[in-house]
DNA sequence: AAAGTGACCAACCGCGCGTCC
DNA sequence: TGGACGCGCGGTTGGTCACTT
């Protein structure tokens, strides 16, 4: 399949806009939206290819768009979700409204990742550039930047929480899809603790039941419950009346300092305390699948991020035990 | 004052995916 | 069914500016 020439076209311009171009390009959207890109550009007057303009458009011209510098909310906000999604530029602008995904590409590349360099940390996974720091063994390591990526999880997990509304509780079942299985939730408890917010240490904890696990191809049902903390993550699944316990990863020999949230780390120790928690009564009851609907249908990609590490062969669509 | 160097960031490039015909 | 097309994404490039030598 052979692919189009775009900017290639004889005659088309390239390089930086002028502001004559810039106002061209504005007025013609303001006037008629952008439509095809393709056309846009011999309609608008421009000798520019469609590409051209709707990249001009989507990272400088767009009305909404917040230009300067990264606040240090921002900043922790790109770090997390960064942590938790990697170099998925566009999806972690989705959750700094204003800011483009090459913006933050951009700020990542030249302060963030330098920034975490210096600290001796691979800023492509996360981990520790030793594999063996404080003379750990490799297990050990391999474990201690297992809690620091779900410390840094968690974290941005308590975030998307409070984004996504999940307070906001609704009476309409909530239910998720994935590989097949449709998860119903029966109960949640979402806790983020920190240090902050105590004054003994106390790891972060996230729990997610779910109820009425249903395997299409069998028919069989099946409870399933989704434990995560800095130290460990484990998946029960209860299946004819037994629990099957499946632990993702535990994590037993930490390095001193690990449970430290790890943006906060990052940041020069200026974790922002947080804590979400809502009330097990209320959580308990009926409605209580409502309250992480929403949580769900914002973050699918976040949730199926989780189910692919629990089960990472999609293609089969076999039970998970 | 000129050359060298590094930081920053707008813009480009190539690829993958979804849709249309 | 598969080629053409349109679009979005992530990686990379290159121009500009500030600072240093």
């Amino acid at each position: 399949m052979g692919r189009s020439p775009c900017c290639d076209k004889l005659g088309l311009k390239k390089g930086p806009w002028t502001p004559e171009e810039d106002q061209k390009l504005l007025a013609y959207i303001e006037e008629h939206g952008h439509g095809s890109w393709r056309s846009l550009p011999e309609k608008a007057g421009l000798h520019r290819c469609g590409k051209s303009c709707r990249l001009r458009w989507t990272n400088y011209l767009r009305p909404d768009i917040k230009r300067g510098k990264f606040n240090l909310q921002e900043e922790q906000t790109i770090i997390q979700l960064h942590a938790l999604l990697g170099n998925r530029w566009s999806a972690i602008a989705t959750h700094l409204p204003k800011r483009t995904d090459n913006e933050i590409k951009n700020y990542w590349n030249t302060h963030l990742k330098k920034r975490l360099v210096k600290m001796g940390i691979d800023p492509v996974t996360h981990k520790p550039k030793n594999e063996t720091p404080l003379g750990l063994s490799k297990n050990a390591a391999t474990l201690s930047h297992m809690a620091q990526w779900e410390s840094a999880r968690l974290e941005a997990e308590a975030r998307l929480a409070r984004e996504s509304k999940l307070l906001h509780y609704q009476s309409k079942p909530s239910s998720y899809h994935h590989h097949g299985f449709t998860y119903k939730t029966l109960l949640t408890n979402w806790t983020t603790k920190t240090n902050q917010d105590q004054q003994q240490l106390e790891s972060p904890t996230s729990t997610v039941s779910f109820s009425d696990m249903k395997e299409p191809s069998t028919g069989v049902s099946a409870k399933m419950e989704f434990t995560g903390s800095s130290t460990g993550l484990t998946l029960m699944k209860e299946h004819e009346n037994d629990w099957i316990s499946s632990t993702i990863f535990e994590a037993t020999q930490m390095e001193e300092g690990v449970e430290e949230g790890f943006t906060g780390l990052l940041l020069g120790g200026d974790t922002l305390g947080r804590s979400f928690s809502a009330d097990k009564n209320e959580r308990d009851g009926e409605n209580s699948g409502g309250e992480c609907n929403n949580y769900f249908e914002d973050n699918k990609n976040y949730l199926d991020s989780i189910f692919n590490f629990v089960d990472p062969s999609p293609s089969d669509s076999q039970p998970m035990f």
